[in-house]
DNA sequence: ACCACATCCTGTTAGC
DNA sequence: TGCTAACAGGATGTGG
């Protein structure tokens, strides 16, 4: 699933590539990809010929292509969970759904998306997107001030508002259970009874893994590719998504899968604790509950 | 406001 | 072995 670190390597080489270049056509468009902006209806078209490409931007998991007339707005990406963006010889077979195709100077850059998660559409101006993400994980807005005001009072799994889009912008299911594991915090732990220590490590874990998933050019777990079709390298560093039979690398417990709201969470349930703030704290004699990992091993 | 769950979609996997 | 049913999840919408 593309998250931050796999949409900004694919930002890295279009970003390297496109600006400069026009879109001389769009060779294939599948209507019901466009699900965002006025031209949900049609007109995407016209909005995309012809147009010179600018800047490579990203926010969250969007990604957009700046039409390079002044005031000129944008072509705005989401991936989805299957969505892959290559830009590859016309020659080349299109893989099976592929639903654009836009033919920008001696190639074309072409959006499979087998699943149809993925959504594209025309934005007067980017930022727009603003309104509806929160803070960049790798931004300097991103701290654990920021995080215990957003998550006061939330009663709702750190888990589940960790991806939640509108407090921060580009995690997914995986680099939000590894940075939980990183930071040794249960999935399950109420967002709003984090002490501020365990917020502190929570952000350090998420800058770090993001760092690292970004570093090896994104993990390709299943579908994701990079815009050139290669692979990511993070996938061996993981430590516990997809770890079917795995085991913790810390104590050797086995690794867990559960189902929080709907999104299977990949855990060491010895390492990781219920972090809870002090004064929460619900008894001493939960050994489970305390405000730090006992020493492993 | 907040929380949990359904919805979309199809390739892959689990289970009978 | 071969089929069918369940599963996976990003964002959004709905219902409680």
């Amino acid at each position: 699933m593309p998250e931050l670190p796999e949409v900004e390597t694919i930002r890295q080489y279009l970003g390297e590539v496109l600006p400069g270049r026009r879109i001389e056509a769009v060779v294939h468009l599948d209507q019901r990809l466009v699900k965002m902006g006025a031209e949900t209806g049609g007109g995407l078209v016209e909005r995309l010929t012809g147009m010179g490409v600018g800047a490579i931007g990203r926010r969250g998991k969007f990604l957009w292509l700046e039409n390079a007339a002044p005031g000129g707005g944008a072509f705005v990406i989401h991936l989805g969970m299957s969505g892959r963006l290559v830009l590859e010889p016309p020659a080349r077979p299109r893989r099976p759904h592929t639903h654009l195709v836009l033919r920008v100077g001696p190639e074309e850059l072409r959006l499979s998306d087998p699943r149809r998660f993925g959504r594209i559409g025309w934005l007067p101006d980017p930022r727009d997107l603003d309104r509806r993400l929160g803070v960049e994980p790798l931004g300097s807005s991103f701290t654990a001030a920021y995080l215990a005001a957003a998550w006061s009072g939330r009663r709702a799994p750190v888990k589940a508002l960790l991806l939640d889009q509108r407090v921060v912008a580009g995690i997914g299911n995986i680099y939000a259970d590894e940075a939980l594991y990183r930071a040794r915090i249960h999935p399950r732990t109420p967002a709003g009874l984090l002490s501020p220590p365990r917020l502190e490590a929570l952000v350090r874990a998420v800058r770090k893994v993001l760092r690292d998933g970004v570093r090896h050019r994104g993990t390709s777990f299943s579908d994701y590719v990079d815009a050139l079709g290669e692979p990511g390298h993070h996938l061996p560093y993981l430590s516990v998504y997809g770890k079917k039979d795995g085991r913790c690398r810390r104590c050797r417990r086995a690794l867990v899968r559960e189902v929080i709201q709907g999104r299977g969470s990949w855990f060491c349930p010895r390492c990781q604790v219920l972090a809870v703030h002090a004064d929460a704290r619900p008894s001493p004699t939960s050994a489970e509950r305390v405000d730090e990992p006992r020493a492993t091993v």
